[in-house]
DNA sequence: GTCTATATCTCGATAGAC
DNA sequence: GTCTATCGAGATATAGAC
């Protein structure tokens, strides 16, 4: 696993079925002959291959890590304004979480058992901590601050506030789309309504 | 159970214990014996009870989701400005999930098991939804709205922005006191400047 | 109602043939 | 590497004495 950089297609399969799983029944509720099944494997297969379920589970968390990580950076990487910065994280972000739900699912069950493995990967980041994408969205805050551009406002909490509303926004679908049952009606639509709305309230609320 | 409106006293050690292990294992993760233990019963006295594990489930979210419900109602019952109604439900709405933690993780366990639970209660309430927490808020702020006090910002994505970046705060915070071990060092102090943050944020972002 | 003992079953993991 | 068959741990649920 670690040896090469690129997976091998079974291996995709695998990681892509295991997540699916993981994602939607965690850690305990997730059946290793479930996932043998979506991937298309033998089950002794998938033992055969990463050992333990435990094992299993911390190499999709390494699958899913990395690409996380690297679409943050992308959509923080220009060298725009801080209006549109904001405005493309902001796209960038619930776009990537509307295409890879499961994502954010896993990320979810993570930190209901404590975040054992999400806080060991982030502190491994450690020394390129600087380059991570929370640290450059509140280094470019910080600046449009200083530069008057936008209020005072503290760039950790702004930073939490956005993700939040954003995880959200998926994580509360099949509650919310009960009391506002247009959501399910046309989702794309309410997609773009919650990007728009998103965008413009936090434009108006740092605004200087 | 469903005879009497109170609970005895065993049955609430029973869904104090419950709720703590269904929230933080999940409903497969959990341990009829873990819940028994903590409950002070036996392991056969639960079956006694509750039948099976999906009943007790089931029952415990009754226990919460009438409180939480009634939390939420009276924390917009007044008759103040919108300003007002804002702050105070961002204050309570905040303080009852730093004092109940256990119920936002039930909460969020549905979800991402497609929320089937909560949206059979949530039908359930159909008739008096007029009632409501979600719709007294946009209701409220709809007047605001037309009273010129606020913007024409959508209600209920509002709504969902309030409730998202106050659940994602507790959600995250195994996470997030990675990224900022201020958090875990003096969670008080962080609690009541992600208070101000959100009311400021919000105020902002909201006014005419 | 309460407890011990146990039936029954499910699942992770492995042995062993091919 | 791949499969079938199975072991053994541990879970829900219940039977039955008190």
């Amino acid at each position: 696993m670690a040896e090469s950089e690129a997976y091998t297609e079974t291996e995709e399969q695998v990681f892509e079925a295991a997540l699916e799983v993981f994602s939607c029944k965690g850690k305990d509720g997730a059946r290793m002959q479930e996932i043998a099944d979506r991937a298309g494997i033998n089950k002794a297969m998938l033992h055969y291959y990463f050992r333990s379920k435990d094992r299993l589970y911390e190499a999709v968390f390494d699958y899913v890590f990395t690409r996380f990580m690297l679409s943050l950076s992308e959509a923080l990487g220009g060298e725009a304004s801080f209006e549109d910065t904001l405005r493309t994280f902001v796209d960038r972000y619930l776009t990537f979480h509307k295409e890879h739900p499961a994502v954010m699912r896993l990320w979810v069950q993570e930190n209901l058992a404590g975040a054992p493995v999400v806080r060991q990967k982030l502190r491994a980041y450690g020394q390129r901590a600087e380059e991570a994408p929370p640290y450059i969205f509140i280094r470019k805050m910080k600046a449009a601050i200083d530069a008057g551009e936008i209020r005072a406002v503290d760039p950790f909490q702004t930073f939490v506030t956005i993700i939040g509303a954003s995880v959200f926004y998926f994580l509360a679908f099949p509650t919310m789309s009960v009391l506002n049952p247009a959501l399910a009606e046309d989702p794309e639509a309410a997609f773009e309504a919650r990007k728009e709305h998103l965008y413009d309230l936090l434009y108006h609320g740092l605004k200087a």
